[in-house]
RNA sequence: GGUGCCGUGCCCAAGUGGCCUAAGGGGUCGGUCUGCAAAACCGUUAUUCGGCGGUUCGAAUCCGCCCGGCACCUCCA
């Protein structure tokens, strides 16, 4: 078939440019998941989603997709995010947090969190992972990794561990701009550490027999550095070179530079071809931050009542190379447009079983917004497009209404089924009305009486009773609506 | 200090040299429907793209300066 060509920015080459694939037709994909030792928040998430809309559009467009995602459930130090640094672990942190108290060990923790992320994940409706490894189920490869990289003379070993020589790699620094040079310069008092070589040089190999989570290797009792596992993973499940590789952007440095040494280092070829970077997240405003403590949950919005569709479709409501400012009203916003899908869902399934005879009259134009939204995913994941898109062909089939004809719903079929295979935006695999219904603690007998009588009232042109009715109601945060069938259907607000 | 990004209507947000008298959503206002509402549907809402100057036949889009915000280098995707 020909195949579209997907353009993405690539933030090593710092250009927009088209995707290739080493085997035609197939993509190599690898993107980095979460340290499994807290809830991830909502702007884990947002990077999350966008490799979830690369894997969509790919295979929109014909691709065949393998997509790995890994699950760190390995601890790393908190400062991890300096090449290589001593400090706190944060699983034995979290541990000793006071929601770590319910945890017998940190090997539980980390499965709790584990199952978490994936319910949270089912719930906006990502598409599954063709494998999401685990650094632990890897770690005798990081390993062997490890005196791979000394017997090639890349690392070499100190009283404290494995050393990544950054000097034996020059192009250290090339996707994150990082120079050796500046590197030595921004290096902070924390991390110094007399028996490295050069203070930019990373670890492969922790040395520690006190350590919660500790493997046995040459070295002796130790684990793992953060940034070899990724290497590990991606060339044990896609091969020594990958199409393309996709992380927020906090990761390009040091955890992807650091990823491609090693890799590279390893088998001297070239570690990926494409790297994705999504921007951060700002809530109300706001960085999201641990200081600020202002973490969004999928699970805590659900629990506000918030469809886990809505978060999904606010996420991708600007694209994702820009930060987007994560509100409350922006939510809201979101939620109304998600009912506008559902409502074109119900009114073509509707016309699929009223099989009304007649033309197609919307086959055409449907066609065509398809391609446009599709276009725009392929024009470096143009998500508010696709959806403004998307969202016209919605309003196309929902004013077709009671009269839509057959032809017609089936066209309305096809289109919502492309549309949420590529923006799964329309149908969610969880309802929200079940957990509602579970937490609500109103007497719904009362209210149904109540109803009825206002049903009475209306019915003897009594409106200063039904109205009465349903104001005292709407005080109690009950909204009543009167359907067109005669019913009157209500709603805790 | 180094590096990079951004500033578009009341709010969110595309567009990065002519198809822009600027997409889409929310909100607003008006209408249809309804006993009245709600919802839905239809219509309405920026001669203008942070400010000033420049390049060009032509700029929201390129260049310069200024003002404002943000990100990474340091917790965090």
């Amino acid at each position: 078939m020909s195949q579209k060509p997907f353009r993405l920015y690539d933030s090593l080459s710092r250009q927009v440019k088209v995707l290739e694939t080493q085997e035609p037709n197939h993509l190599r994909f690898y993107s980095c998941g979460p340290t499994v030792y807290s809830y991830a928040h909502i702007g884990n998430f947002r990077s999350f989603v966008t490799s979830d809309l690369i894997v969509r559009t790919a295979r929109a467009i014909g691709m065949k997709v393998t997509w790995v995602t890994n699950i760190t459930d390995v601890g790393h130090l908190t400062e991890d995010d300096v090449a290589d640094a001593q400090g706190e672990d944060k699983m034995e942190r979290a541990l000793r947090s006071k929601e770590g108290e319910q945890f017998n060990n940190v090997w539980e923790l980390a499965e709790y969190y584990e199952d978490a992320y994936k319910e949270d994940w089912k719930h906006l409706n990502l598409v599954e992972p063709n494998v999401r490894p685990k650094a632990t189920q890897h770690v005798r490869e990081q390993i062997l990794a490890a005196e791979e990289l000394i017997d090639k003379g890349f690392a070499y070993e100190t009283p404290t561990g494995v050393y990544f020589s950054v000097e034996k790699f020059p192009e250290y620094g090339k996707l994150s701009g990082n120079t050796q040079e500046s590197l030595r310069k921004g290096v902070r008092d924390v991390v110094m550490d007399e028996n490295k070589h050069d203070q930019s040089d990373f670890a492969v190999w922790k040395k520690d027999d006190k350590h919660l989570m500790q493997w046995f290797s040459p070295y002796g009792w130790g684990f793992p550095g953060w940034h070899i596992e990724c290497s590990v993973m991606a060339r044990a499940y896609l091969g020594d070179t990958i199409d393309l590789h996709s992380g927020g952007e906090d990761n390009k440095f040091p955890h992807h530079e650091c990823e491609i040494a090693q890799s590279e280092a390893l088998t001297g070829k070239p570690f990926c071809g494409h790297w994705v970077h999504t921007s951060h997240l700002q809530v109300n405003g706001q960085k999201m931050s641990k200081s600020l403590g202002n973490f969004y949950y999928v699970r805590g919005l659900m629990k506000d009542g918030v469809d886990p569709l809505a978060i999904r479709f606010a996420l991708i409501s600007g694209v994702y190379r820009k930060n987007l400012n994560f509100t409350d009203q922006g939510l809201v916003d979101a939620a109304t447009n998600i009912d506008r899908f559902k409502r074109a869902d119900e009114t073509m399934k509707a016309g699929l079983e009223a099989k009304r005879a007649g033309e197609n009259t919307l086959g055409t134009e449907l066609e065509k917004l398809y391609d446009e939204a599709l276009e725009a995913m392929c024009s470096d994941l143009n998500t508010p497009v696709a959806i403004a898109k998307s969202l016209e062909g919605a309003k196309l089939i929902s004013k077709e209404g009671d009269s839509i004809t057959l032809s017609s719903a089936q066209s309305a079929e096809k289109f919502l089924n492309l549309v949420n295979d590529l923006l799964g935006i329309v149908r969610g695999s969880f309802h929200l009305q079940a957990i509602q219904e579970n937490t609500s603690n109103v007497d719904s007998s009362r209210i149904e009486a109540l109803i009825q009588e206002r049903k009475e009232a209306k019915a003897s042109k009594n409106w200063a009773r039904a109205d009465e009715i349903r104001k005292a109601l709407t005080e109690e945060g009950i909204t009543l609506t009167d359907n067109p069938d005669g019913t009157t259907s209500w709603a805790q607000a």
